[in-house]
DNA sequence: GGAGGACCGTACACCGGTGTATGGAACCGG
DNA sequence: CCGGTTCCATACACCGGTGTACGGTCCTCC
């Protein structure tokens, strides 16, 4: 479900082994492969599903894929989480401060109204911890876990950026319309990243190509820079 | 895996039974729930492909959730075809087909270069035959069945957004920025409008705070009508 | 240094989905 | 009327994921 990396789960010698205490020399990049390992903590787990969540979606985060991953067993889960569905919510959760609170924090430090509004933008394009994240948890608005988180985060984010524009002179109505079209932007922008890298070369994360959009994007939805 | 109605698949009086023949009183509303029905076309699944697609991604095309949909049983299905890929690759290419063809037609036949983008782009967020169904086929990018289809989707649709700017003006390399933002625009707003229609009523089918966010999303995008 | 808790592996029953084999009803043309 | 084709239902084997029960291994603290 991941088809993401079809290779490297192909070829596993016989089913990984219980070569849990040694080398475990298996091919993952995420651990350090060597040692006893740390135990593992809850925020591993929801790290995992976030990853699992970007790559394949909902139905991706199965806990014998994030244990996979993680090279342990569903017994290590089962002693963390009751259940699926509760790593899926912590991961929603974990997105919800990372994604939201960070962001607009670093940009409330900007007194200058219009620095502050091109910061912003700036910023969430560029900055994108987990690639597809955003998409994939748009793709699942329907989910019941899902959902609420999503809700919150939607409103926050085109509130702060209806008070940017607000910041800016604009009445209050207009302010709202120039939010919800800069934000659609952005998740479009992040959408085309994932969907077309090779294609869109604009979006991708660095090169001339994309700085001259980037400036674009910004310029075109928060005015220039003075 | 539909998420989307609870209610009436919970409450189904003893696994529907084989009421094939006959007047089948089941909930299905897409149905004529009446008479012996006529024969399934491929096309028929492959519909039924899509709305499941839009609802629950690519994990939720699942035969049996079709056949459900249906009112019918998987033995039809593999009657007409042979896995469940292939019903997926019939449904995106029936998008293909329908999403891209049918809207840059009707673009293009309006002469005048303003007025055919401003047509296109309103027609591009207005039209939406299967609600959610471009975010979730952007969130499964990487998936093999869907990545070939959503390349050739995006760089058309970016290709022909260009040609219009270029039409008005426009140096080609500002008219391929202009023209990727404007569809990062386009792909945003249809994702908020399925990700939060109660919280952002700007990007909802109808009513007054629509219109006139939708004339702001026209106006910034392909500038003001004349 | 021994008891208890934290953490994890293993084995089992269960469920939903896939693919296949096969049978059967309806609809033709000769 | 009858054989063949079309279309669909049923039954079965199989696979991957979920939960649960239970056993084992550390680490810690008295």
């Amino acid at each position: 479900m991941v088809y993401g990396t079809p290779a490297p789960d192909a070829l596993d010698p016989a089913k990984t082994g219980p070569a849990n205490t040694g080398p475990a020399a298996d091919g993952r990049t995420d651990r350090v492969a060597d040692m006893p390992r740390q135990a593992l903590t809850p925020d591993d787990w929801a790290m995992a599903a976030l990853d699992a969540l970007a790559r394949g979606g909902v139905a991706a985060v199965s806990i014998e894929a994030l244990a996979r991953e993680l090279g342990a067993t569903r017994g290590s889960f089962y002693w963390h989480f009751p259940n699926r569905d509760a790593v899926l919510t912590a991961a929603l959760h974990l997105w919800e401060r990372r994604a939201t609170d960070e962001i607009i924090a670093a940009a409330e430090r900007e007194p200058d109204p219009r620095r502050r509004l091109r910061r912003l933008l700036h910023d969430a394009v560029t900055v994108d911890p987990v690639p597809g994240l955003e998409p994939s948890i748009a793709a699942h608005a329907g989910h019941p876990a899902v959902a609420p988180v999503l809700r919150r985060v939607t409103t926050r984010r085109i509130d702060f950026l209806a008070r940017c524009y607000a910041g800016l002179g604009a009445t209050p109505a207009l302010a709202r319309r120039q939010a919800v079209l800069a934000y659609a932007a952005y998740l479009g922008w992040m959408d085309l990243r994932h969907t077309a890298e090779a294609d869109v070369p604009e979006t991708a994360e660095g090169g001339r190509v994309a700085a001259r959009a980037l400036a674009h994007f910004v310029d075109t939805l928060a005015g220039p820079a003075d």
